[in-house]
DNA sequence: GCCGTTTTCGGCCCGACTGTTTTCAGTCG
């Protein structure tokens, strides 16, 4: 599978074009082309072999022929000459908060700058405010900007600004002036990464919103403040910008500050080809400006013709063309999840026991909770032999009792050896309620041999559910290199669920593979592999995961009755 | 660079803020 180099390939043409100061829309082709290729649930290869990618829309004559050129020989001309014009070291400038390509080229041109490092001496130097455009702010700015970049890489996980998010939220909930706060962008989208936090407010004065928005306690650095729009740095370093405004924007507002730009740029085409005119204010008559729609975005997409598209699902990964059948999914709701099938106990490598478990599942409302702690040759994790599952069988039977609106269920989340065999023989493996794999060890396998390994695992009668099926942690380790379609095929033949583990190094599968697989046929479990009862609030953003798969409530385990759960896996 | 039931040329999203400018370019989202 070359996507992700294709594209890596064609952004780093945008970027170059940028450099050079070509115009907006001839790099905005060339990132839209890397997007949709990054997004796309085919191999590229079958494409160029078939002849069939100028089928994708925002992929003509030109962009064909040199992704074909790509794909067969690992090179693209077009690539090499441009790298000799611009020295491929200013694509890191652009990463620099307040540096776009202008900025970048003009320091290149005057200054022969094309590191980093250069950058920061030159600016220590106080060598750029002569610069045309420069000045001592620019400077300033600079050298801060790029101790940003240092200190971060950029994005968190979905979680940290999920909570920073939330936090703020109920700050400015204190402030009597906003009428209406909604957190937008793709923390609204519930992206498993995030760069940045969105909030956007109404309110009749703004101003008053701005100073109590800058006087947050945790904020490190207000980096822009306006009557509309501004910008602060938290200590940890995310940045949050909120946007005020009236009343009757509110809803074009929302959608537009929700994103994704992709989702936008279509929805704006739908509107102008029905003769309206779609901005952050509202929906307005083409010719005559007349305001048509804008105080809430279901408005908004009805009069464009189309459902209303729920904010996981704004990815233009097809919603538009099921919206306007009006044939949308209904997704899985977070209140419908009955329980979680994945959680470690202190019987392995949990720090809680199976009580102080159960005591937080009740809190939660689940009506049942899965144990899964780890096999017997996971000995890092204190894996469970034969004579410890006995007495941890032994021990929910007692506790279950003690919790007549709960079931606790006795799992295990055996570990895929090396040969495909599993961790624990069918004799044993028969003792559960129900049974995870899942791969622990030895990730560096060629493709093949993982693939056959995972399958070999799925085959046996005992296994219920696939654990965390690519091992990715986002951030810190790719995904073992599996055939995830063959995997599919394998979970459909053998009745296997696949998971989505909702942990957010994990969130795994992902929302890709996870619609990949729902439209095969593939049912879910959602676990949050919670290793303490504070993961357990983990389950939102599996839940998060499983809407921008488009998984419904019938699509996922934890929302069917324990008859149903029962009947699913045996028991 | 892509695209087209008005168009094969001329559109393509555009507004807010900053920092540099004395009216605007660049960046960002």
């Amino acid at each position: 599978m070359k996507n992700q180099f294709v594209a890596d390939t064609l952004y780093m043409v945008a970027d170059l074009l940028d450099l050079k100061g070509e115009i907006f829309f001839k790099t905005r082709a060339y990132r839209m082309a890397a997007q949709t290729i990054e997004a796309l649930d085919e191999d590229i290869e079958n494409l160029v072999h078939q002849g069939r990618l100028k089928s994708i829309p925002g992929i003509g004559e030109a962009l064909a022929k040199k992704i074909t050129e790509l794909v067969k020989t690992g090179k693209l001309g077009y690539l090499e000459r441009l790298k000799k014009e611009v020295p491929p070291g200013l694509i890191d400038l652009l990463a620099i908060q307040g540096l776009g390509p202008r900025k970048v080229a003009a320091l290149y041109k005057n200054r022969g700058i094309t590191s980093i490092q250069e950058l920061q001496q030159a600016a220590r130097n106080g060598e750029l405010r002569t610069l045309e455009g420069f000045g001592e702010i620019t400077e300033r700015n600079i050298l801060r900007g790029i101790q940003l970049l240092q200190k971060t890489s950029g994005r968190v996980l979905l979680n940290v600004a999920y909570m920073d998010g939330m936090k703020y939220l109920i700050y400015l909930h204190k402030c009597k002036k906003i009428k209406k706060i909604n957190i937008a962008g793709s923390l609204r989208r519930m992206k498993e990464t995030i760069g940045d936090i969105d909030i956007l407010a109404s309110s009749e004065e703004p101003s008053v919103v701005m100073d109590h928005f800058t006087h947050y306690p945790d904020v490190a650095q207000i980096l822009a403040k306006g009557r509309t729009k501004s910008s602060v740095l938290l200590n940890d370093h995310l940045q949050v910008d909120l946007r005020v405004v009236e009343e009757k924007s509110y809803g074009a507002a929302l959608q537009y500050f929700t994103g994704s730009k992709d989702h936008n740029v279509i929805l704006r085409g739908f509107a102008i080809k029905k003769g309206f005119k779609l901005n952050e204010y509202g929906l307005f008559d083409k010719t005559t400006e007349r305001y048509i729609a804008g105080r809430t975005e279901k408005e908004i997409y009805k009069k464009i013709g189309m459902q209303y598209i729920e904010p996981e699902l704004r990815e233009n990964r097809g919603e538009f063309m099921v919206a306007k059948k009006k044939m949308l999914p209904h997704l899985v709701d977070y209140h419908e999840i009955t329980g979680d099938f994945h959680v470690h106990s202190s019987w392995s490598d949990g720090s809680d026991s199976i009580e102080t478990i159960a005591s937080a599942a009740q809190r939660r409302g689940y009506v049942f909770i899965g144990i899964t702690d780890h096999s017997q040759s996971l000995k890092i994790a204190n894996g469970l032999d034969q004579e410890k599952i006995q007495k941890k069988i032994n021990e929910i039977k007692k506790i279950n009792k003690k919790f007549p609106n709960l079931r606790i269920l006795c799992g295990t989340e055996c570990d895929i050896r090396t040969d495909g065999t599993l961790d624990y023989t069918d004799k044993i493996l028969k003792q559960f309620d129900f049974v995870y794999i899942g791969i622990h060890t030895a990730f560096k396998m060629d493709r093949e041999t993982m693939t056959k390994r995972i399958i070999k695992g799925m085959d046996n009668e005992q296994v219920n559910f696939l654990a965390h099926p690519t091992g990715r942690l986002i951030g810190k380790r790719d995904p073992y290199d599996v055939n995830i379609e063959q995997i599919i095929d394998a979970a459909k033949e053998t009745d296997t669920l696949l998971e989505i583990n909702a942990f957010p190094d994990r969130l795994d599968l992902d929302d890709i593979h996870t619609k990949l697989a729902k439209e095969q046929g593939i049912r879910f479990v959602l676990g949050t592999d919670s290793h303490s009862i504070n993961h357990l609030d983990f389950m939102k953003f599996g839940v998060a995961t499983a809407r921008r798969g488009w998984l419904e409530k019938k699509d996922i385990l934890n929302t069917s009755s324990m008859k149903e759960i029962e009947k699913i896996v045996g028991m």
